[in-house]
RNA sequence: GGGCAUUUAGCUCAGUUGGUUAGAGCGCUACACUCACAUUGUAGAGGUCAGAGGUUCAAGUCCUCUAAUGCCCACCA
């Protein structure tokens, strides 16, 4: 920012001011955060978005709130880390990368593996970090010479380390079992990877014959025909008497003419279609626990892409849609389909693709969780980890309490490979768990060695998130070096457990609550100490952002339009304590213009600040009794809202800590104190206050708005060089110290004097325009005032009531005088009389003055009641009791000076 | 089927230990551009805090029920 007003331009241009800040903090290194035992630390990592990722405005709020903790932190003095990284997102990235080769008419498995993998690798390099400055732009702090990737080689031997843990542990262990499958990514996916819509669909009752009389049948319904080809039994609930008879009897499965005996088990629902279900163990996971208990045959009729199989028959080839319609036609021709209805149901989609999954039958490999949830339910019930807003702690309780084995298997290739190999030889039986390839097979001595083809489930290296990236385990890293060349040795155990874990609620389950159960389990400790869940940004209707509905906001082109600064704070200041924010883009108008506003105000103090002036000791200037009125007003305000700030910064209430400090800047600080000072800018008081409060301010806005503040700053650091204040380190407000309070400066007094005072130009402003006095005219105002504290107060800034409320002629009088034709205004004890000869409606002035009579006595009536209540005054807090006495009284005496206007008026 | 959230001004929302006259931003009305800022200033209009019951001296705030809306979880074929 130049120094002089005609340099200076009235709006405030973030485009010139955040690259080069941005650029000068990193050159700096004030980013970086490194083991000092002198201080605290504090340490959050980032949720690592996808490495295909690009930032919206979810992103957006939660990195936004990360870096106001980072910021506010750091410059509490602590050790603030921001550990940043990507994440390497198999499924998403591959088929990134799949779209993209297929562009020059390649596909992944006329590529092979390796050269498959060698191409993820390019794209990597060439896209992968497009989030990753996208996050600059948006001003993140974090320590970018620690960035990680989950790829990483020394995040691998992590990832590798702890499947070997687990399966030594006997957590992990493989099996074939009914998983959800993704036909198109052709990989397994974990529960969590398959939410369930609602889908509608027809509910198709089948006959099928019984053995010894054809022209019986039993019906039974289903959603999904086509897999009765797999069918191997029917069961019915055995308390129900309509099938009692026919228990144990066989049927013939039709079109493919297999013989299937009757069950029975309690699982099934009698009141559910016939009560008569068909059971196909390797396409429904209940049928699967069926089979298991009744040792029923496991007939697999569809290939991995959901086309039908050899056990299909004629089917065969056929998609698993297709093949459904066939089925139907196929039955209805012979006779075989009783009904057909329509039916709702819920299907699991493919969190990626959003392919309906198929249960399917395959070899897998899972983590026990019980074991590991158990530790991780007592972490959060005894309150070691606490979740803000609390109610999530309900939503993870109840998921950990009832968890499900975790398939961590991936039929794809970008990945993790899983730690197993096997040898040739001795197939199955020779598994080897291993941290590295085998040279022989332990059983054999065979050479012929393979590792599983399988990755891991991308979340399997995630939730090792805020340990590996510290270089875990540290015996790998004895020597101290990584292969960065950087000394990590002590960061674990400096940096970790983290601070606090900011993230959206979609991944309590996927992230949160795993990372919380490998916390314990290989660090012996918990990640973090709180978990802020940020809500969902959705559009201005209530509809989730997403590219599909076409109603995203692009954080991108919000800071193009209206400054990162500006985007930050409107984010923030819509943003209630862990609730959805609805967004149209016309909310970040509040941020742009109060980034105006800041900018404006700091450019009328530096063109009228005096150099010389506060050069001089500042310290001198805030003993109390020095000040006027106006400046111990301000100064208080300002530590007041400093105060509030801090405790809802510490609350995590960031709409509350951005909107107290607009209030405050905006409105107390602009509109009322530079107003005010404005008359006797060069008063030295005036110079060291507003300068002091401007300075502070900005800090106390740097965590919200960290460009502009920064710019300012370092213009008011230029103008003070060489003085004996804050600025002789000039370095950079980041580092600046956050404000202490000052509560001895904090004057609840004069506070309520100059709201008087406020409230009185208001209230005479309010006159004149209820009259449609010009601004022009010449007007008086006679005040006459009850007590002599008040007469002292108004004789010492009439001045400024004259100014500010635009009068020629103030005067102050003890005694309240009826001056004909006049206007009349009572607040509290003090009467304001306008002499407005020819323009005062006498009979509206009477009308208005017993509206507000009226509405007084109706207040005195109702407080005198609440004093007659004995109970009230028994049981109520003493200072509760006093606050309504005097307003009591006061509101008596403003109705006797109502009176008393009135009856002069007439 | 279970759970959670929301319901306060025309719109979008704040309001964390229950305590004067319920707040903000936007929008609206009127006035004001030589004097930091029209991305501005000044003043104003606008609310029986979803409904019913209860606890309490006192309820937007705590409890119960109802209604509407949204979200999450669950193996109903």
């Amino acid at each position: 920012m130049p120094q002089t007003a005609n340099e200076i331009p009235s709006r405030y241009n973030p485009k010139e001011t955040e690259d080069k800040w941005y650029k000068i903090w990193v050159e700096k290194g004030l980013f970086h955060a490194a083991v000092n035992s002198a201080k605290k630390p504090f340490t959050i990592v980032i949720p690592p978005p996808n490495v295909t990722g690009i930032l919206h405005m979810g992103h957006a709020l939660n990195n936004t709130l990360q870096d106001i903790l980072i910021r506010y932190h750091r410059m509490k003095g602590e050790e603030a880390l921001w550990m940043p990284g990507t994440d390497h997102a198999g499924i998403a990235t591959q088929n990134v990368v799949e779209r993209s080769i297929a562009k020059e008419g390649l596909r992944r498995e006329t590529l092979g593996r390796e050269k498959f993998i060698e191409r993820v690798w390019l794209w990597k390099e060439q896209y992968g970090s497009t989030i990753i400055r996208q996050l600059k732009k948006l001003g993140a702090s974090c320590d970018w010479s620690r960035e990680r990737f989950t790829m990483d080689l020394e995040y691998s031997k992590a990832v590798t380390e702890v499947f070997v843990r687990l399966y030594e542990k006997g957590l992990i262990y493989r099996g074939s079992y009914i998983i959800n499958w993704c036909p198109r990514c052709q990989t397994a996916l974990s529960d969590e990877e398959a939410p369930h819509h609602e889908l509608s669909g027809n509910l198709y009752y089948l006959k099928y014959p019984l053995k010894d009389s054809p022209d019986q049948f039993v019906v039974v319904a289903t959603t999904r025909p086509e897999t009765m080809l797999g069918d191997t039994a029917v069961a019915v609930n055995p308390k129900d008497k309509r099938y009692k008879k026919i228990i144990g009897k066989t049927l013939v499965l039709p079109l493919v003419d297999r013989e299937i005996k009757i069950i029975t088990d309690t699982l099934v629902d009698m009141e559910f279609g016939t009560g008569a279900v068909k059971v196909t163990p390797a396409h429904d996971p209940n049928d699967y626990a069926m089979a298991k208990r009744h040792n029923l045959e496991f007939i697999n009729v569809m290939r991995p892409d959901a086309r039908m199989n050899e056990f299909a028959g004629e089917y065969k080839d056929m998609d698993r849609f297709e093949a459904r319609e066939v089925i139907v036609e196929d039955l209805k021709e012979k006779g075989l389909i009783e009904k057909i209805e329509p039916h709702k149901l819920s299907a699991g989609h493919c969190y990626r693709c959003h392919t309906i999954i198929e249960p399917y039958l395959s070899k897998q490999w899972f983590v026990k969780m019980k074991p590991l949830a158990k530790p991780a339910i007592e972490a959060v019930k005894k309150g070691k980890i606490k979740f803000h807003p609390p109610r999530w702690e309900k939503v993870y309780l109840n998921w950990m309490e009832n968890i499900q084995d975790w398939c961590i298997s991936r039929q794809i290739w970008w990945g993790h490979r899983i730690p197993v190999y096997y040898c040739k030889k001795c197939q199955e039986n020779g598994v080897i768990v291993s941290r590295f390839k085998p040279e022989t097979c332990h059983a054999c001595g065979s050479q012929d060695i393979l590792q599983d083809e399988d990755v891991l489930d991308t979340w399997f290296s995630s939730w090792l998130w805020p340990f590996a990236t510290f270089y875990w385990p540290p015996e790998a890293y004895k020597q101290g070096l990584s292969p960065k060349g950087t000394v990590p040795k002590d960061d674990l155990r400096y940096f970790y457990p983290t601070s606090i874990l900011v993230t959206a609620q979609e991944i309590i389950f996927f992230w949160v609550a795993r990372m919380i159960m490998a916390g314990l389990e290989f660090m012996d400790d918990v990640p973090f100490k709180d978990v802020y869940i940020n809500g969902t940004v959705r559009d201005i209707e209530g509809k989730k952002m997403s590219k599909s509905l076409g109603n995203i906001i692009d954080p991108l082109d919000i800071i193009e339009e209206y400054g990162t600064d500006a985007m930050r704070f409107s984010l923030i200041s819509i943003t209630a304590h862990g609730q959805d924010v609805f967004l149209s883009k016309e909310r970040f108008e509040q941020g742009r213009n109060f980034a105006n506003k800041i900018w404006n105000a700091s450019r009328f103090i530096l063109m009228n600040l005096e150099p010389t002036l506060i050069k001089t000791d500042l310290c001198v200037f805030f003993k109390k009794e020095d000040l006027d009125v106006v400046n111990r007003w301000a100064l208080s305000r300002f530590y007041s809202t400093l105060q509030q700030t801090t405790k809802y910064l510490e609350n995590f209430q960031f709409n509350e800590a951005a909107n107290t400090l607009y209030g405050f800047f905006w409105h107390d600080f602009c509109d009322w104190y530079l107003e005010i000072i404005k008359q006797d800018i060069k008063n030295p008081h005036n110079q060291v206050v507003m300068y002091k409060i401007l300075e502070k301010s900005l800090r106390l806005l740097h965590p919200f708005m960290p460009f502009i503040t920064e710019e300012i700053w370092q213009s008011l650091g230029k103008l003070s060089s060489g003085s004996a204040d804050e600025h002789k380190q000039a370095n950079s407000i980041m580092v600046e110290p956050w404000p202490h309070v000052q509560e001895q400066i904090i004057d609840k007094k004069a506070e309520g004097r100059m709201a008087t005072v406020l409230e009185i130009i208001t209230a005479i402003r309010n006159m004149r325009q209820e009259l449609d006095v010009p601004l022009q005219a010449r007007i008086s105002v006679v005040i006459a005032v009850g007590s002599k504290e008040n007469r002292q107060l108004l004789e010492t800034l009439s001045g400024v009531i004259k100014n500010l409320a635009r009068l020629d002629n103030l005067s102050v009088e003890e005694k309240y005088k009826h001056i004909k034709s006049s206007v009349n205004s009572v607040i509290k004890d003090i009467h304001i009389t306008m002499p407005l000869e020819g323009i005062v409606d006498v009979e509206k002035e009477i009308i208005k003055l017993d509206e507000r009579m009226n509405k007084t006595r109706a207040e005195i009536a109702a407080k005198e009641k609440m004093l007659r209540n004995k109970e009230f005054v028994k049981k109520a807090p003493e200072e509760i009791v006093e606050k309504e006495k005097a307003r009591l009284t006061e509101l008596g005496e403003i109705l006797n000076r109502l009176k008393v206007i009135k009856d002069g008026l007439q």
